[in-house]
DNA sequence: GGATGTTGACATGTGTCACGTGACACAATA
DNA sequence: TATTGTGTCACGTGACACATGTCAACATCC
């Protein structure tokens, strides 16, 4: 059984960064600097990514599902969870959003 | 059956904007301006968003779920549909990325 | 018919963020 | 010693979400 998802949950979700750091460059046996080199990008994008300081883009959604064999709605469904919880955290006057009813 | 998702949709995804415009807004009866009040965000926003010429961001998804009775999935997964449509024809140099077997 | 208000569109400005390049210091290893 | 990997900084650029202010077109009401 599974957690109804009215329930919030507190802890934030998992950063794709930390898949990255934690699974992917041990299990592939890849450096930073390495797994820069494959996705064609620079080094510093893949640096602030496993240190999640910055979000997975689409693009590179799409450049990882390429080299890792899995899909960009993997690693965007993992980002997209981080974003939401973020979201929840700083939005403002959301209790003054009445629902509607169809008309 | 499905169609695999190994063949590339060629038309580009609904955008959640034209769902606003085309379901949303008729449906309930609602103007561009009466929607921004309700949801709590200028007039601006909104007629950028039905005009497609903005993304839904987490937090718009999360207001906008709100006030529908939905959730802030369904709309940030017709934006990641779109956004994933845009970088795949943008996106530069990804065969040159060869897929990966585990060490 | 004129005042008022609502709507949609445009311009402008601001802040944030993904990304690149280049440089530096420090470690570990060949 | 030379090389390679790492973390971090300082830049700069282009996108983009959002607010504010303005304006023309249209409706509605006195």
């Amino acid at each position: 059984m599974s957690i109804p998802n009215t329930i919030k949950r507190q802890a934030r979700p998992t950063h794709p960064g930390e898949m990255l750091r934690e699974d992917f460059l041990p299990d592939f046996k890849l450096t930073v600097s390495g797994l820069a080199m494959a996705l064609g990008v620079s080094r510093q994008t893949i640096n602030e990514l496993v240190h999640e300081r910055r979000a997975v883009s689409p693009e590179m959604a799409i450049r990882l599902s390429r080299l890792f064999g899995n899909t960009p709605e993997f690693w965007l469904n993992a980002q997209r969870a981080v974003d939401l919880w973020d979201a929840n955290q700083t939005i403002t006057n959301v209790e003054k959003i009445t629902p509607l009813k169809f008309a």
